[in-house]
RNA sequence: GGGCCUGUAGCUUAGUCAGGUAGAGCGCCGGGCUUUUAACCCGGUGGCCGGGGGUUCGAAUCCCCUCAGGCCCGCCA
C-alpha cells in the first residue's frame, strides 16, 4: 500500500474531517525542496479523498515569522527590517535592492511557488498567518498559552532539554519600531500585553490584532487547534528527538486542541547533481524543473520515496530514468490477475499503481493521458539528432512509437526536452556530441579491419544520394563488399562519429551532417 | 556529548512494524526483429541483505555491540 493511503487509513480511524497542511516560511527563493514538504501533505490529503474522507488540504505562509538575516541576494539596505515579520517587509527588486513596498516579501516569494503549484496540480487552501494573526484567530490561544506559561515552559525545558531563558513570555509582540526582537514583556491584562522594546519605548499589544505573535513551538501547536488540522508531515529538522513536533503535541493538547500524529519526512538533496553546486549558486527551483520535465514526473519523483527516505534530487541521468520509469509503470501497469503472485509482490503491485495515481496532475486524472508513449532516452536522442519537430515525429512513426499527429503531451515532452538539452542540467552520457576529429579513445579502439571499412565507405558514400535511405544502404553495401560484419562496421563508425562503441541510428545522424564533415571524420580514422 | 534516519545485486530500491527458502526496475550479457540503434520484443547473468555477536527449529526482519553516510539538537522554521 503507499504510504499515502496508509495514512488515509489511520486518519479514518480518528474519524472526522480530515485537514492536512503544510507550513512554510517564505524567507527567500522557495526550492525543489519545498515541494516534498507540499507533495507529501498534499498526497496524503488526496489519499483521504480517495478513501472516501471529507479533507481540505492547507498551505500555511509563515508569513508572521521575522526576516532573520540580510540575506546574500539582500541589499544591505534590509538591515533594518531584521525582526520584521516578512508580511511587513517591502519585497526586494530584481538585483534585491529594497522595495517600494507595493508587494510584501512574503507575497514576493510565495506568488511564483504558487503557480508552480498550480502547474503540478496542488490547489491548496492558502492561509496568510499574519491575516490568521490580523483576525484575532489566535486570540483565544495566546491567552490560553498566557494563562498556561509555567507550564509550558517546563514542557519545553522538560522535552526539549533547552533551558528557557528568564523573562521568556509565550507571546512575542511587535516593538515600536516594527521588530520582534528584544521587546521584553512587562505585563498582560487581557488583551493587552504591555511591553517595553529595545529602545526603552513602552507600548501594549492587542493579542487579537496582530501585534505580535506565538513563539514558534507554540505557534505551530495553536494553529492545529485552530484549523483542525489532522495531519502535517514536518521536515526531519523538526521530528528530531525534543524538536517541535515533540514540544507541540503537549502544547497543542494544554490548548485544548488534538494534535496531528508525527509524522516525519526526509529532505531533498542536491548531491550528485555532477555540476549543480550550491556554492556556484546553481541550485533548481520547481518552474525551472517544470521546464525539463513534466508536472507528473515531478510529482512521481516524491511519490516513488518513502516519506523516510531521502530523495537525490538529479536533473541528469537519475531524473531521467525516474522518467522513464514512470513510463514504464503507466503504459505497462503491473497486472493484478496473476493469483499466484505472492503477498509482497502485490503490496509491492499496489504501492506502485498508488503511486502513480497520486501522480497525476488532476486528481482522478487517467495517466495514460500524460504518457507520451516514448521513452524519454528515445526522445532525447531524437531531440538531437533531428533539428525539426516534423523530423522528430517523422522517425516516431517510422519506429512505430506514433501513429498520426503527436498529442499536446508529447509535443509538450520534446518542447521541454529541447529546454533540457540545450541548459546545463541535462545528462552528459545521453548527450549525443558529433565529433569534428577522431578522438583518442577512438583511434585506440579501430582495429585494421575497421579502417579498411571506413576508408571503403569514405570512397563509396562521396557520391551517394544524401538521404536516409540512402546512407544506410551505402553503408550495408560497404560492409558486404568489405567483408566485415555488419556489427563491426557499426562500432567503427560510433567510434568515429560519437567516440563511443555504440549510439543511435547511424544513417539518421549521418544524413543530419554536412557530407564534407562526415568524409573529413572518415579519413581521418 | 545527546538523538533521529539510512546502509539489501554495478545503480535505484521492495521486503524490516506482525521472524519462515531474498523480489523488482534499470544496467549488463545473449537472442530476435529479413534496418544497423541508446527503438521494440524475448531470455539470461547478477545479492555471505554494512560488519560482529546473541535470541530462535528458523533472522534482511527481534536484541546488543560496531563501522559508514546524512541530518537535528541556537525562539531557527
Amino acid at each position: 500500500m503507499h504510504w499515502a493511503d496508509y495514512t488515509a487509513q489511520r486518519l479514518s480511524g480518528r474519524g472526522g474531517a480530515q485537514v492536512a497542511a503544510s507550513g512554510i516560511t517564505p524567507s527567500g527563493q522557495f526550492h525543489i525542496g519545498h515541494l516534498r514538504e507540499i507533495l507529501t501533505a498534499e498526497m496524503i490529503h488526496r489519499a483521504c479523498l480517495d478513501a472516501g474522507l471529507d479533507s481540505r488540504y492547507l498551505f500555511i505562509v509563515d508569513s508572521m515569522d521575522p526576516l532573520r538575516r540580510v540575506y546574500d541576494f539582500l541589499s544591505s539596505d534590509y538591515g533594518r527590517y531584521i525582526g520584521h515579520p516578512l508580511a511587513y517587509v517591502p519585497a526586494p527588486g530584481p538585483d534585491g535592492e529594497l522595495g517600494d513596498g507595493t508587494t510584501s516579501y512574503a507575497e514576493h516569494f510565495l506568488a511564483p511557488f504558487i503557480d508552480a503549484l498550480r502547474t503540478i496540480g496542488v490547489k491548496p487552501e492558502v492561509v496568510m498567518n499574519h491575516e490568521a494573526y490580523q483576525s484575532g484567530a489566535f486570540a483565544h490561544s495566546i491567552d490560553l498559552a498566557i494563562q498556561h506559561k509555567e507550564e509550558i515552559r517546563e514542557l519545553i525545558e522538560e522535552i526539549s532539554g533547552r533551558e528557557v531563558p528568564e523573562g521568556w513570555f509565550p507571546y512575542n509582540p511587535i516593538g515600536s519600531d516594527g521588530s520582534l526582537d528584544g521587546v521584553r514583556v512587562t505585563g498582560y491584562e487581557h488583551p493587552r500585553v504591555h511591553w517595553v522594546d529595545g529602545h526603552g519605548v513602552e507600548g501594549s499589544s492587542d493579542i487579537r490584532k496582530g501585534e505580535g505573535k506565538l513563539p514558534w513551538r507554540i505557534d505551530w501547536a495553536a494553529r492545529w487547534g485552530i484549523h483542525g488540522i489532522t495531519c502535517e508531515p514536518a521536515g526531519k529538522d523538526h521530528g528530531a528527538a525534543g524538536g517541535s513536533f515533540d514540544t507541540g503535541i503537549p502544547i497543542s493538547h494544554l490548548l485544548g486542541g488534538d494534535p496531528p500524529e508525527k509524522m516525519v519526512y526526509e529532505w531533498i538533496q542536491l548531491k550528485g547533481m555532477g555540476p549543480m553546486s550550491s556554492s556556484a549558486g546553481l541550485t533548481i527551483g520547481p518552474m525551472e524543473a517544470l521546464d525539463l520535465v513534466p508536472p507528473e514526473i515531478l510529482r512521481y519523483v516524491i511519490a516513488r520515496s518513502k516519506v523516510n527516505r531521502h530523495i537525490d534530487f538529479d536533473t541528469g541521468a537519475a531524473l531521467f530514468e525516474t522518467a522513464d520509469e514512470y513510463e514504464r509503470l503507466v503504459a505497462n501497469p503491473p497486472s493484478s490477475s496473476e493469483e499466484d503472485m505472492s503477498k509482497r509482490q502485490r503490496v509491492a503491485m499496489e504501492t506502485q499503481l498508488g503511486a502513480v495515481r497520486l501522480s497525476q496532475v488532476e486528481i482522478g486524472g487517467d495517466p495514460t493521458d500524460s504518457v507520451g508513449g516514448v521513452s524519454f532516452r528515445h526522445l532525447a536522442m531524437l531531440a538531437q539528432i533531428k533539428t525539426t519537430d516534423e523530423g522528430v515525429w517523422e522517425s516516431l512513426q517510422r519506429s512505430g512509437h506514433l501513429e498520426g499527429e503527436p498529442s499536446q503531451t508529447l509535443s509538450g515532452r520534446l518542447a521541454r526536452m529541447r529546454t533540457w538539452i540545450d541548459g546545463p542540467h541535462f545528462p552528459e552520457g545521453a548527450r549525443i556530441v558529433i565529433q569534428t576529429e577522431v578522438g583518442d579513445e577512438a583511434r585506440a579502439n579501430l582495429s585494421d579491419e575497421h579502417r579498411g571499412f571506413l576508408s571503403e565507405l569514405a570512397g563509396a558514400i562521396s557520391d551517394s544520394e544524401w538521404s536516409n535511405m540512402a546512407i544506410d544502404d551505402c553503408i550495408r553495401g560497404v560492409s558486404d563488399e568489405a567483408g566485415i560484419a555488419k556489427r563491426q562496421a557499426y562500432v567503427a563508425l560510433y567510434w568515429v562519429l560519437l567516440d563511443r562503441s555504440h549510439g543511435p541510428r547511424v544513417a539518421s545522424i549521418v544524413a543530419e551532417m554536412d557530407r564534407g564533415d562526415f568524409l573529413a571524420l572518415l579519413e581521418d580514422a
